[in-house]
DNA sequence: TTGAAAGCGGTACCAA
DNA sequence: TTGGTACCGCTTTCAA
């Protein structure tokens, strides 16, 4: 009665080792084969194995880590957990660590200097062996700075601008919005407006390639065709399409940088009274879950998610493994090209009566 | 040269005190000041804070939990990361738990041995100073051996059934069924079908109650009336919405499990050439961010999420604090009220051509 | 092929 | 009020 009721105290290696008649380090070795430049008694590790197995042990990671073994933790540090987009990320990213047998340290980034210090704690520390930056984290400069001065190894995905130093996987944002506007041009298309998604992250990548490929054609991009978002949420797309709909000359298509933005303008085309795709064609881009479910169905182009999150996982681990994260000069910049998925809100303009123009 | 180039190499406190001229356990208590039984001088602490802020030192968080400090980190063990619902959940717990000074550890959990084993072991070990499980995790045996056998502080969120000896906090879920059905009752609804989302979690309650409001009501359940989902996915709720239209006598409304699977069955709708409410209701639960960009605006029942948040977090850290859960007996249950937000998929029947029924 | 022992960075108990 | 010091559990030389 003299313990805590029910508590098991936990095996620890002295255990094992005393009651497999060896002394630590044996066990030690045992367990982390790999740095065996040391042969090891074949009937010593049988005996060492059996008790590990009938006591259940297990190496505690905290002790581990202090000892330099590393945490087997990744840090992720995301902007907006819940984003659609960001949501599938963070599985595929779980996933994919995982099989690394790595569990990831969720860091919640919104934005806040003290919020951004505690994140940076987690990082900086030996807590984590590395770090996955998703989205964009530029306007956070104290995990810029905690970042720049530490040797930790991080890979930054879907991070939009450049991370100095830092290796980065994303999707080919202008390859992608080429594939959009080729798909709404080659419908027919000339009045195409573009919605934002606030200014961050891949969107920018994004703009600057809509404003490219207007240019290129030689189509117009009338004052008010390019929308300025506050943010990327179906509410924005839902006023910004409002806007739209106020121009003299309103568009027969919209290309939205993000889903989440398209969904809110197929919310507010419903309202309006206005069909998708027949009175306007409606594109989006990432191809989150709900996209497929949308009425109509959104055309929209598709990250290869899976891909990216492997792939930042296998060169975290790989700075990881060897040694630190040389952050200089200019590092690896991983781009996955995207595909175009065709669903119901576009079609050729003018199948309605007229396009978005003939409303009121 | 000798050492790794730019590789800063970590305040310690044993520099601290050295460059303060004092021992390590006065700027261990400086630090930990809650224990201070022990009172201090205040030129030292002065000195020492300040030593700390010039070398801008940080404990290491291994170093302190391995000691028996905690880690400030929470294990957060989630069936489905991107889930709407759980993404939503996962998020208002972060911020919770930042709030407190907690970091989580996610911990995926899609069913898999191995993989509920290594799930396991970030629990188990002192890894975690606790851990929140969320949604239900019933089908995970391994997990609940594993929760069974340490002393680990748990909670559970949204677990549907109960979990021995797990503290709960989830919504009301008959409650929220009756308001739901009470809504299509009073709009004149007879025939209202009940689409679950698997077999998971909330689920189960949802469907008790809407057997037993239908009973009481002298409703119909008819042959058909309540589909069984093999997931929680709008593709499930799209489907079955199908086989509801194949019935002799449809439904003039549906209820579903989810807002999921409500949007799944929106999709269907529209694709039958249905229109939403004027042919058919429909109902979610869990208001889901997208329910209010449905087209029509779902209907639905609202989890107050960022309150069970707040409540499970609080619950988490109070046993903590008091040092082991006593795994046994009953444990406490809250439960909260769910609110009804009516949006435009719901109307009186017969406002289209019949309902459902009128179809082909 | 194995063991002893020195830490890793802190915390906390016992003296002074 | 402060300092000394024995750990926490594991890894890793260095010897044997």
């Amino acid at each position: 009665m003299a313990e805590r009721d029910g508590a098991r105290p936990r095996v620890t290696l002295k255990q094992v080792s005393e009651l497999a008649g060896v002394s630590q380090s044996t066990v030690s070795r045992i367990l982390n084969r790999r740095h065996s430049a040391v042969p090891i008694a074949a009937a010593t590790r049988e005996r060492v194995l059996r008790v590990i197995e009938e006591l259940d042990y297990r190496p505690h990671p905290l002790a581990r880590g202090l000892r330099g073994g590393g945490t087997a933790l990744l840090g992720l540090i995301v902007r907006e957990v819940a984003d659609p987009f960001f949501a599938a990320a963070i599985e595929a990213i779980a996933d994919e660590s995982r099989r690394h047998g790595y569990s990831l340290v969720l860091g919640h980034a919104r934005s806040s200097a003290r919020e951004a210090l505690v994140l940076a704690e987690v990082l900086e520390t030996r807590h984590c062996d590395g770090a996955i930056l998703l989205g964009d984290l530029r306007d956070e400069p104290r995990l810029w700075a905690e970042l720049e001065g530490s040797e930790l190894a991080v890979v930054a995905v879907c991070q939009g601008g450049r991370a100095p130093g830092i290796p980065t996987v994303d999707c080919d944002n202008r390859v992608g919005t080429v594939m959009a506007l080729q798909h709404l041009h080659g419908l027919g298309h000339r009045r195409i407006a573009f919605l934002d998604a606030g200014w961050l992250g891949d969107v920018e990548e994004r703009r600057l390639a809509y404003h490219a490929f207007m240019a290129e054609r030689g189509l117009p991009v009338l004052e008010g065709y390019h929308q300025r978002l506050p943010g990327n949420h179906p509410d924005a797309g839902l006023s910004a399409f409002r806007a739209l709909l106020e121009l003299s000359s309103p568009p027969s298509a919209v290309f939205c940088a993000t889903d989440q933005v398209a969904l809110g303008v197929l919310a507010a085309a419903a309202r309006a009274g206005l069909r998708v795709p027949a009175d306007v064609s409606v594109v989006g881009f990432d191809d989150i879950p709900m996209a497929r479910f949308a009425v109509p169905g959104l055309t929209t182009v598709r990250q290869p998610l899976r891909r990216m999150a492997r792939l930042a996982v296998e060169r975290l681990l790989g700075l990881i493994r060897s040694g630190a994260a040389p952050r200089s000069g200019p590092a690896r910049r991983e781009r996955l090209r995207p595909s175009l998925v065709v669903r119901g809100s576009t079609a050729a303009p003018g199948g309605g009566a007229g396009g978005a123009a003939s409303r009121g």
